[in-house]
DNA sequence: AGGAATACCGTACGGCATACGGAGTTGTAC
DNA sequence: GTACAACTCCGTATGCCGTACGGTATTCCT
């Protein structure tokens, strides 16, 4: 399940590719793809095989043509990552802000869940390491969006960078373990509810309850409520509500009060 | 930077591995290596390189031995990743819970702190997909330490996990992004600073303030501060409060107060 | 008409995990 | 003392991967 570092290309070449469009050549043959051909088609299959899955060949063979043509279109590997990605973050809906009392919590409720159904769409997102900012047109469309949730509550810039980072942050996180519990029911053939039924037993067996009560209480209470170790959307809904919390806090510090609707 | 995804073997055998000190072979040449030796090699391998760069060949010739005799001792590379990371959660501190006003909020803290570090020690473990819980000794016990930080302040059963868990995946994608930012500064020669003055001035050609103002106002507000898109640090500590503020504000709810020490 | 630019892609290289089976080593049973 | 079972070690081979290289076909401009 490999994780692909992202920027790794030249920047200067990867930015030409995100933000100006191919020219067609002069001279020469026509080409008989285009690069938005060639990302969609690896999104599809990174959609339903995983990044693991997504190889140049399979890309090309999905295309009907040779491995190397890919190559007349894009450096490499590494910059299709990057293409595939601020593709994707074209998805993310950018309803007009909200007004009224429900204000910046409730906009940034909704990037929450706009972020994590993306997640749910396009799980290879989260196998891509974003070490520097692509700065494709989209992401910094998506990001400007983001970003406005936050703006005019009494933050500084640098706490709506970071509170929009910590929401993004927590979708990744929660994201994850719900699309490797997927990945793992459709990997092995058995849900974790099965799993947790039948491996239960030996756990118990190896793990002292009197040495760990905590954990074996917590577990067991856990194990009740949902018949696994764990419940991801749980752990969504409840993070999402603290992280929600905890910069209610902050705004609130700032003497920061929603505006009232005029009846 | 391939992320592995865990708990891929069969649970039994690893759980095995886990818990079962190999008992000498009765019969036969006597070993020249131990389990623990492996991936032991295999640690620094993956500390010194990242995960990319733990191959089976590598992990051998390091240990001087041919790479098929490493599967006499383990079942394959999974199996090895799993022991890797049940022998690292055996590095947390895990210091008698401190009494007094502080309470769990001072406890949690370091909870986070001694995750953000072992991230820091072995970066690689960020990118081993744990879909399932290994349920190793070292990972149960850290598991019950994380949990007793929040026992008994009103919480119930599940809270206490999800609260642990936030604190965990907040770790995670803090330290995630310091941790890519370190790799590519390697990687490529370039620390972020470097990179941000170098292109900072194509992205203001090629992204228009007009167009993405709140971006644009943030970023330059960001890069004036870090001299980079973001700092891992800031955002760390800021999410890490926000957090704990979140966490603090259901305890209260819960009509939990920390005790007050006697005089 | 010819040359330049470009697209297409077959082949090859070095790397990966690991299946298979043979050779060598040791303790035990007779 | 000898045979054999159990075990370790590992060379070889298979089928993947990304992509470097260079040849050939196609198209437009001069």
């Amino acid at each position: 399940m490999p994780t692909v570092l992202s920027g790794r290309g030249d920047p200067a070449r990867t930015l030409a590719l995100l933000w100006r469009p191919r020219a067609a050549p002069a001279r020469g043959p026509r080409p008989a793809l285009t690069v938005d051909r060639i990302v969609a088609a690896a999104i599809e299959l990174a959609d339903a095989d995983g990044l693991p899955a997504l190889t140049m060949r399979r890309v090309a063979d999905r295309l009907g043509v040779g491995t190397m043509s890919l190559y007349t279109y894009l450096p490499g590997k590494p910059e299709l990552v990057d293409l595939m990605l601020d593709t994707v973050y074209g998805e993310t809906a950018r309803p007009v802000q909200p007004a009224g009392p429900a204000g910046w919590r409730a906009a940034l409720t909704q990037v929450a869940q706009e972020n994590w159904a993306l997640c749910q769409r396009h799980p290879w997102m989260l196998d891509v390491a974003v070490g520097r900012p692509l700065a494709g047109p989209n992401e910094t469309a998506k990001f400007d969006y983001e970003l406005r949730t936050v703006d005019g509550i009494g933050l500084t810039e640098l706490e709506m960078d970071a509170a929009v980072r910590l929401v993004l942050g927590h979708v990744s996180a929660a994201a994850r373990s719900a699309v490797e519990k997927a990945q793992l029911e459709r990997l092995t053939g058995q849900t974790h509810a099965q799993w947790w039924r039948e491996h239960a037993p030996l756990l118990a067996e190896l793990v002292d309850p009197d040495q760990f009560p905590t954990a074996t209480r917590v577990g067991e209470a856990v194990g009740a409520a949902f018949d696994a170790a764990f419940d991801p959307g749980y752990a969504w809904e409840f993070g999402l509500q603290r992280i929600l919390d905890g910069l209610a806090a902050l705004v609130q510090s700032r003497g920061y009060r929603p505006p009232v609707p005029i009846h």
